[in-house]
RNA sequence: GGGGGGAUUCCCGAGCGGUCAAAGGGGUCAGACUGUAAAUCUGAUGGCUACGCCUUCACAGGUUCGAAUCCUGUUCCCCCCA
């Protein structure tokens, strides 16, 4: 092995703990291991909490180890209890045979399952766990579980002492994810588990079950938690929605964005969390940083780097085209089809062609159409005020009327109140 | 059960019977500045067929030329005494 990945992980700051860490380096070093990391699917969809832990199966891979991504079918039928403060509702078995599918097509994308000893591997721990009756996991694997041990988890404890509670079901999780560790210590050899710093007694637990089942000595290692400098976690927007990895959930541009706007000081984490980039680019980004904020080049770096990785090349172009339009000049001469790939997140509404024959759509109806007015009133104040854009023209007369000339593509016309509030008008016959 | 106080426009909160669509603050929206940030500054903030008109101050009545402001009843809230 010629690449030292305990040093870079510890250098990106994405070590919080380990169970050896003495001599972990030196073993990772010595020859090619298994590492494991578990994906819940409690969505159809990833989104960049996971990323971080995505991106480190991703590192483990290139320094020479086998990734192993594990789907949680099984687990995500009981909910872990941990970092949760309340009991989770059950999801349907059809939902979360979705979900496992949507996760698994993700995951593919970012490893490479086609390079020899290294390939990635992909699991779902529903495969084994379903094959156990209640009977014998409770003699194999409840037996090896001492419940003091098992109280004094920081996930069991934190849920004991509040007025939530914890059912028997959720109390019972962490026995199935150290069960899944000793599955792939023996099916794969798999000797490391990965997670984030909430996983740790589930972690250790695997570590504890695998001991007494086999024998065997394996090994954990957490990350810390994507938080931003207040210590809110990372991922959200400003309206509190998720930014999710599928285009679906979440466009190409809006992810985008998410990561321009990350502020100053959350850029350097997420640079070194989340990208590849090498040390010498991440620390002149950190310099560039300090001496010219303005440009915000580490901002720029990290939405560039990481679409890219989400969405390929051609998301980053979408991203890019959208975000021209969305602060750039005049929209004209567009088709239906580029102005609907660039304006997905937004709003539409659609109103009848005859609405813009003879004497014209007023502007004022055309924004409390929209929705971005509540009233004619607040609609004019908006135009007085410089604040009403038609395909990104200001419109300043309360009185102006609306035509077909003013479409900006075939059929469809672009509204904006302020700086950055759209809404497509879509006219139809 | 007795006594007292209160209910105001998105929220808090002011409001001598006329000059009240209703102070002030918050929030929100827009503008300027800026790094698509933060902070700051400015303006706006019931509706409309808009220099005017209409509907609001718990609810229902009443007094008055005129009521958010006075009277009566109803509902809800708070405090004190039992």
């Amino acid at each position: 092995m010629n690449f030292d990945i305990i040093a870079d992980l510890t250098w990106r700051g994405l070590i919080h703990q380990t169970t050896d860490d003495q001599n972990l380096a030196q073993w990772l070093n010595s020859r090619s291991r298994s590492v494991y990391i578990g994906f819940d699917p409690s969505a159809d969809s990833l989104h960049v909490g996971s990323l971080l832990q995505l991106m480190l199966l991703r590192r483990f891979q290139r320094a020479g180890h086998r990734p192993i991504a594990l789907v949680g079918g099984a687990t995500g039928m009981i909910g872990d209890p941990s970092g949760k403060s309340e009991e989770r509702n059950l999801l349907s078995v059809d939902s979360l045979r979705a979900n496992v599918v949507g996760i698994e097509r993700q995951v593919r994308q970012f490893l490479d399952f086609d390079c020899g000893d290294t390939s990635a591997v992909l699991v779902n721990n529903f495969d084994w766990m379903r094959k156990f009756s209640y009977l014998d996991f409770l003699r194999d694997v409840g037996k090896n579980f001492p419940v003091n041990v098992m109280l004094g988890k920081d996930s069991v404890k934190s849920r004991l002492s509040s007025e939530a509670g914890l059912s028997y079901t959720e109390f019972s999780y962490m026995l199935l994810q150290a069960y899944d560790f000793v599955h792939l210590n023996e099916q794969f050899d798999c000797e490391l588990q990965v997670g984030g710093s909430d996983q740790w007694g589930n972690i250790t637990a695997g570590i504890d079950l695998a001991r007494r089942m086999r024998g065997t000595q394996v090994f954990g290692i957490t990350s810390p938690l994507l938080v931003d400098s207040e210590g809110k976690k990372i991922g959200k927007t400003a309206e509190g929605t998720k930014v999710w990895l599928s285009s679906e959930r979440t466009s190409p541009y809006l992810f985008y964005q998410y990561w321009i706007n990350v502020g100053d000081a959350d850029a350097g984490p997420c640079l070194r969390y989340l990208t590849e980039l090498s040390r010498d680019e991440i620390e002149s980004l950190d310099e560039s940083r300090a001496n010219s904020p303005h440009e915000r080049s580490s901002q720029k770096r990290l939405g560039e780097e990481l679409t890219r990785l989400v969405h390929g090349e051609t998301g980053v172009a979408a991203a890019r085209r959208a975000t021209d339009i969305f602060f750039g000049a005049e929209i004209t001469g567009f088709s239906d089809g580029q102005l609907r790939d660039i304006f997905t997140d937004v709003p539409s509404i659609e109103l009848p062609l005859s609405r813009l024959e003879g004497e014209g759509l007023g502007v004022l109806d055309a924004f409390v159409e929209a929705g971005l007015a509540k009233s004619k009133g607040e609609a004019r104040r908006t135009v007085q005020q410089g604040g009403a854009y038609v395909n990104n023209r200001r419109v300043a007369d309360v009185d102006a009327k609306l035509t077909s000339s003013d479409l900006a593509s075939e059929s469809v016309m672009v509204l904006r109140s302020g700086k950055k509030r759209y809404a497509l008008l879509r006219f139809v016959r």
